[in-house]
DNA sequence: CTACATACTGCAAGCGATTGCCGCAATACC
DNA sequence: GGTATTGCGGCAATCGCTTGCAGTATGTAG
């Protein structure tokens, strides 16, 4: 039924290999049969097979993508700035989200692996261990997760916390929550360490809450907790946690910005939404996606058996409404 | 380099269409043999050549989804009922933001089309005649879009439209304004006419703004033409423009909820988080994508030449904070 | 006028699976 | 015990395209 490049080449009365080349590879063709072919094609309405075409070249022209959940607006972002940059060198992604199942991660992985030509998994939230298996089906990279072994483009939280610790010390706050990712979240680790550093440095007093789930529902818990505790600021893991946790305040009379100062961490689009608009640590997911495309075509292009290659991002604060004084005592 | 098919069967000794089938039709080869085989694959770590398997079998298991935007807080709750309701049937769902440009969309499809078993179109934003022209790489199903001669799951926006005048109306507004979303959309157009309809119906005063893209910073710019207007109450034409437009008043120090009341559309998962919470008409997106999901399917298993099925899916005003009575005059 | 590049194009061998058809042996039946 | 059945497994064709190699024609040089 489809027409095949078989049918071209009978239309054309040419072989197969030089529509082939003529539609694929121009300059090896004479020019004149280049535009019959063309033509031809295109009257035939003639589409490649791409599933044909990468059997026999070996390549699909395609990157994959897995992310944990395109609902947390985190995400997009990211995406976007991955397809944009892979558009630009001629690949198509193709996206997969594994909805927060870290189960799924790896097996997911290891079937897309197979269509694409190099795999980007951001914030995989699997064991290292089972993360480990991946590295060898290069060329893979990680963002924003540690595998040794393997490519990665991490984001280092430190700067960007001991920011928002300076910051609050210097409205006056002394004492401060933190309000944990999930439990098993390398992210987390890393902002919960990153926070503990700074408080001890700058001598303020932390209290932890948590786990609680990257969602805006966990942020409305953690609320009532926040409301009964003493802190007079707010880290959240993330910008949703921070989004519920001040909506809720809200709704209990809490003024967040004047009572209570909120920082989420991504700054991610919602935060300049929010009202009051959300201090965040701003973290470069599109420079991340980009240096990702960039690294798997890179190893795409000449694999080697070197160390891959590790990128190291950072971390800013930007101050918005959700800060203010500490209240007085 | 990788394991194959052959590698197997050489391994055990038997021919590649044993062990092809031992794999993947285990039922007609011998339980021993089976297990001799899988075995075997495990062992030497065979992972079967997917592009291969399609070429051959002509199938991919999988399906193919465009998107306008995953950034639009709308589609992923679509996105993944569709993963859901696809896994359970064994699918897969590989995704495409197109990133709101519809000269995008049609070559995307074609090109992905080609490396799936069926399509489904969330919102797209193309011509119709453009989108036409893909009706024929069935199965396709457009969600949100009518498409003449092709599968389709609307949305029927009468029904939550006139619930939202009729709420409106109840509460003693008798002046409102509808923002309107692009230009082209054709929901914009489907919303547009619910709109005046209801408002004629029940006597209401209706004033237009717009086109406004579906963003919050679209929302925030319509807030200013709102506020030099002279109505109580705003329907937008999505939850973001809603949002962004909520958030603006709120700056400016409108109380909406009570000032001013603001409907939705969408019932987006933001719309319960914001503050006020905004009351919303409610469109079954997941639904709608778990029945786009069946469609497909449907299509692929008996491709029948009748015409493509089409399903009309109902909203439902869900009333939340940002409406309330008008303010006395 | 012969000899040798040069430029195109065709041949045919894959890429790695799936699958219809056939043959063989073991089992069943009478 | 002879023949019809049935169950397994192998052969080989096929999916649609790419690509190394070889062949032919044209052009240039000697």
């Amino acid at each position: 039924m489809p027409v095949t490049l078989a049918d071209v080449a009978q239309a054309t009365g040419l072989s197969a290999s030089t529509v082939s080349r003529a539609l694929s590879d121009p300059d090896k063709v004479n020019p004149h049969t280049r535009d019959r072919v063309r033509r031809a094609a295109r009257e035939l309405g003639y589409v490649p097979n791409q599933t044909a075409r990468s059997l026999s070249s070996g390549h699909h022209d395609i990157i994959g993508l897995i992310v944990p959940d395109i609902a947390n607006p985190f995400f997009p972002p990211i995406i976007k700035a991955i397809q944009a940059r892979a558009g630009l060198k001629g690949k198509t992604v193709i996206i997969t989200d594994v909805d927060e199942h870290p189960g799924d991660e790896v097996q997911r992985a290891q079937v897309i692996r197979k269509r694409v030509d190099g795999l980007i998994m951001v914030s995989p939230r699997a064991s290292e261990e089972r993360l480990h298996e991946l590295a060898h089906l290069n060329p893979i990279v990680f963002v924003n997760r540690q595998v040794a072994g393997a490519a990665n483009v991490l984001v280092d939280n430190a700067d960007g916390m001991a920011e928002a610790v300076e910051h609050l010390t210097a409205l006056g706050h002394r004492k401060l929550a933190y309000l944990n990712g999930p439990r098993r979240s390398w992210s987390n680790t890393q902002r919960r360490e990153a926070i503990v550093a700074a408080c001890a440095a700058q001598g303020v007093e932390l209290v932890e809450y948590g786990p609680f789930e990257p969602q805006i529902q966990a942020g409305v818990r953690a609320a009532d907790l926040v409301y009964a505790s003493e802190v007079t600021a707010v880290i959240a893991y993330d910008d949703l946690i921070a989004l519920g946790l001040m909506t809720r305040l809200a709704e209990r009379g809490v003024r967040v910005g004047h009572d209570l100062s909120v920082i989420g961490i991504d700054d991610s689009p919602m935060s300049g939404m929010a009202y009051p608009t959300l201090t965040s640590i701003h973290v470069p997911g599109a420079e991340a996606g980009m240096t990702a495309v960039d690294l798997v075509l890179g190893m795409i292009e000449n694999p080697s058996d070197e160390e891959p290659p590790v990128v190291q991002l950072e971390t800013r604060l930007v101050v918005r409404g959700s800060t203010a004084l500490a209240p007085a005592t």
